[in-house]
DNA sequence: GTCTATAATTTGATAGAC
DNA sequence: GTCTATCAAATTATAGAC
């Protein structure tokens, strides 16, 4: 991928993340990398390419942040303050919300193609925590820890959204910690 | 307030949680009530004027639904219970995300008036469910007390997130069963 | 790949008649 | 209170030169 492609997603993803779908434009980032919006459309033809690319590269990023699930053998405590870490990253990075997070809520202005990616996303935290829950331990599968795993999901969402409004980790860090020490495979 | 002027706050409130702030126009909400833009400028001058009497009646409107904590001497589980039906019931009736939730991501583009209307809309969650958890019980203050607060009010809006994405209240619901039963004030 | 130029549309907002 | 008319600005997107 060339440096300006590469360019152009960076910033839209932080756009994005700050101000939404629709609080972003090809003007203002061809602003920040010097360049005019005609040679932003070169690299993504409309506006739904560039989201969508952002998308993608927001999750495999995310991805690639978390590893697998007990990769040196954790248990569920420490795998879920490790998951934890992965959203206090991403937050101290850009001081803003989650990307998924952001585009769930505006689901109404997005193509489908999006919405598969976001869909998707969250399937594959799902599947990440069930695993990280249950490691060595448990059945992954059973109704108790799926629901386990929607409220460590939902609750490091939402501790992050509150993060990007008060510019504070603290409540991600206070979040983040509970979540850890309360959630077992038992 | 004119009936006008309240028609205008209810599809302003709908616009924004399917939208976000820059997801509705004037000209959306005039058309929806069969007038013209220009009488919704007669009513809010500015987009911020609409936006900070939409987040005004949300809050207002969220905690009538809430009542006060524990008003008929119910435990820290009957109580939260109360408190995730406020969401699912909010939920159902929208189909969408809630509007604190959707401005909170969206901060970078808010006026700093409603920005206080929002960090008091959290301050008021925690408080009513400092107090909902440890109603005649232990210390509202604790530090533990708080962190379980955060935890009950991110999940929500976390589930409530992924709940609008999917168009189902599966998350919601899971996750409001699951905070009732694993939060005690011991 | 980037540029200039521009089309087509939408937006927030105002002036002034009724 | 609502209307017509309009403005200035911004937006996505495209055509075509270099």
């Amino acid at each position: 991928m060339s440096d300006t492609k590469t360019q152009i997603i960076q910033i839209a993803e932080q756009l994005v993340r700050s101000g939404g779908y629709n609080g972003f434009s090809f003007r203002e980032i061809a602003a920040e990398i010097g360049i005019r919006s005609a040679s932003v459309h070169y690299h993504f033809p409309s506006k739904e390419d560039l989201a969508l690319a952002v998308a993608n590269r927001y999750k495999q990023n995310f991805f690639e942040a978390l590893g697998d699930p007990a990769p040196d053998g954790g248990n569920t405590k420490s795998q879920l303050a490790h998951y934890g870490q992965v959203f206090q990253d991403s937050f101290k990075a850009s001081r803003s919300a989650c990307l998924c997070g952001m585009l769930s809520n505006e689901i109404a202005l997005l193509p489908a193609v999006v919405k598969q990616v976001l869909v998707s996303f969250i399937d594959e935290n799902l599947k990440w925590l069930q695993q990280a829950i249950t490691y060595g331990a448990s059945d992954a599968d059973s109704a108790k820890v799926k629901q386990q795993a929607q409220l460590v999901y939902a609750a490091l969402e939402g501790a992050m959204s509150v993060s990007a409004l008060m510019q504070s980790d603290e409540w991600l860090q206070s979040v983040s910690n509970l979540v850890a020490e309360i959630v077992t495979p038992d």
